[in-house]
DNA sequence: ATCGAAAGATTACAAGTGTAATCTTTTCAG
DNA sequence: CTGAAAAGATTACACTTGTAATCTTTCGAT
């Protein structure tokens, strides 16, 4: 029982905690710099996604002298989930199998991790032992 | 090739063209009418978001009498794609594997819908001489 | 001690969204 | 013909989001 209570993402705002996910607890100015090149905020901009962030829940800091070790407040795997079920809700109506199905089709794959997934198709059998359907 | 400059629809703009996507041309009227009943609008609301859709390219209309008849402009699945697209970067910055592992995880599957999707699997394996690779 | 750089806080501002209300024109019941 | 109902058009308005600029405080170099 964790997520719950998570709070939704916009696109910039993911942009920023995945920065953060990655590397750990940062400063406003290395989140900066770590930013994907194509994203060119201002560092102003940075800490407005940075405040915004703490306001809702995504982050909480630590102060360090005078500024802030930011760190991630939620699971991006909670977060994920999230996102992922609105999906699911908004285009598929909730049905998993349309929209799975669309993934596939749509990604190319090359043949190992098409392996890989069939893999994990077997293991959600019901009846394949691993530790009984979780979720 | 028919994509590209498919507007991107927010979540209530989603939900009209569904209906509309699932019904054919309708008028506004109707289109309130068939929706879902958690969504309840008014048919003020609705027709905003219809004029907005016109006006975004999501919907034509054709005039009958004094009200109109509207119908999708886009394909079902090229705006699904693009929503799809999206969540890919986003998210997963585009590696499919790891999105449809995801979902494969957080969804439940049934016997049979597992073994459609491993079906599907198979024949995405290159050299599954199913009209070579589409997309 | 002093001044500029750097942190965070506050304010800005336009576009997009959810959710209508009001206005104008058309049409149908009587 | 008349008046209300119904269509679409226009306007509204608060909240979110992207993208900063400005303000205030503080720290560090000289």
């Amino acid at each position: 029982m964790s997520a719950e209570d998570i709070p939704s993402l916009s696109p910039a705002e993911w942009e920023v905690m995945k920065t953060i996910w990655d590397h750990g607890p940062m400063a406003a100015r290395d989140v900066h710099a770590s930013l994907p090149s194509d994203r060119d905020w201002s560092i102003k901009t940075v800490k407005t996604m940075l405040s915004r962030l703490v306001a809702k829940g995504g982050l909480h800091y630590q102060q360090i002298g005078n500024s802030y070790l930011y760190d991630s407040a939620i699971a991006r795997d909670d977060a994920t989930r999230l996102e992922v079920q609105g999906l699911l809700a908004r285009l598929f109506d909730n049905m998993a199998m349309p929209m799975i199905a669309q993934f596939i089709d749509q990604s190319d794959l090359n043949d190992n991790e098409i392996q890989e997934l069939q893999q994990k198709l077997c293991e959600k059998r019901p009846g394949s032992r691993g530790r009984g359907r979780k979720r």
